[in-house]
DNA sequence: CGAGGTGTTGAACTTGGTCAAAAGTCGTGG
DNA sequence: CCACGACTTTTGACCAAGTTCAACACCTCG
């Protein structure tokens, strides 16, 4: 399993035994291509299967009750789609593909297996699970209450600090293949209040558009001011079970 | 241990073992007061105890940047605090008692135990985490884009629907004692425009108002105009490890 | 070359915020 | 038992941020 960002992702935070790697190849042995814009599930299907995404931009999202669409979470290279859906019978969201990429599906009941072998796989994974959780937090705080330009900054900031959680060297210029509709949608704008707010960003200095992408000029005052917290950089793993 | 409302509420869930009795018992070894309105904890401390709610309303906020205040969960009799600090070594959330009541804290260490000891209850906490995870899904659909009325109403239901894990026989006639301040902190909204939207809910006969709670007097009618899922009712033990 | 998705800009409009004042409620202490 | 003070709710007037609608330019990929 040469190329598996998902050990390589779930290695980074703590050691894995060979059962361990062992449990986690197993997730990853069916393969699945999509195109952009493709729909993998819909809402109110049965939730037995979960995802690993092996390439590609995947999102996942729910239907508002005036037709909208609200934009949960974004999965990239490396992350288990579907942990939220552990608790229900049927999805709650929807996932399609943001661009053409590659999924590795398995079942639910493969995570039976994992809380059973290795307390601590299991542990990391609650962990991850919650980690999703405050990213959820965060999303609210600052839709909540926050103008325009604070809700892009925040979006921005989170995207290059997920990347970087396979990418460590990553400075601030990276590609977004996100439309600016689809980013409105993960934060409740407008397309139309996207485009003015990157342009008053862009205006003042804190950023610059280009082709596929944007840079990020000052980010140290994008986080400052947004409070911005990085919540994939370290998962605390102290109290895990020891083996 | 025999008012215990935690071993109630797992219990509903899942089956107990009397090992797993004996674990959640040791979670509510130790019990403090808290009077209304007083700090339990605040954000950026030491990641390192959970709480048992014993008694009362108790709830979790964060601070905006412009210095309003997010509260992200009410939690209930029987419930569990701080599970997503779980991951960090730092809380992310301060927490707060909106009535008189009683916690009972315990280690993060204790979770150790419970994941080496049980996976069928580990499984649960997991699953328990995932509900949390959903909530807070569900109110991002409804505060990015839906108006007052959507957010106050969904808001409602949501306590409701939270209460009845415990008071299955509840009907729409419920205490509710959080000011309209802190409703409004809940969903994005201030107090002037909480009590707007109350009053039209009332005029539109959705709810009545009295002294210290609410009447619903047409929930079928809340429930289709936000889509309202109810996230407690039902937990998908299916997939759990056997024993 | 044409079609569909994407980004930009302008103008009118709507929702909810802000500020301020008055009325109601509750608990505490005298 | 009453009076006071703190907090909460309600209401009005004005304001600002973001939406909606529409038109147009762009780009990319058949």
């Amino acid at each position: 399993m040469a190329g598996s960002c998902l050990i390589e992702k779930i290695g980074y935070h703590i050691p894995l035994s060979a059962t361990d790697a062992a449990l986690l190849a197993r997730l990853e042995e069916q393969e699945e291509p999509f195109r952009a814009r493709a729909t993998v599930r819909d809402i109110g299907q049965p939730a037995d299967r979960l995802f690993v995404v092996r390439a590609g931009w995947f999102f996942s999202y729910m239907i508002l009750p005036n037709g909208g669409r609200q934009i949960m979470h974004i999965h990239y290279p490396g992350d288990i789609v579907g942990i939220p859906d552990v608790a229900f019978a049927r999805t709650s969201a929807a996932l399609a593909a943001a661009t053409p990429g590659r999924l590795c599906p398995f079942p639910k009941s493969a995570l039976d297996e994992v809380f059973i072998r290795s307390p601590r796989l299991s542990a990391l994974l609650f962990s991850i699970g919650m980690v999703e959780h405050a990213v959820l937090a965060d999303r609210i705080r600052i839709i909540s209450r926050m103008g325009a330009e604070a809700r892009v900054t925040h979006f921005l900031l989170e995207v290059v600090s997920r990347l970087r959680v396979t990418r460590r060297d990553l400075q601030g210029h990276f590609e977004l293949p996100l439309s600016q509709g689809m980013i409105g949608d993960a934060i409740g704008l407008t397309n139309v209040y996207v485009s003015r707010a990157l342009k008053r960003m862009q205006g003042d200095g804190l950023i610059r558009k280009h082709a596929h992408g944007i840079d990020l000029l000052d980010e140290d005052e994008m986080k400052k001011r947004v409070d911005f917290e990085d919540r994939h950089f370290k998962i605390d793993t102290s109290w895990f079970p020891g083996s």
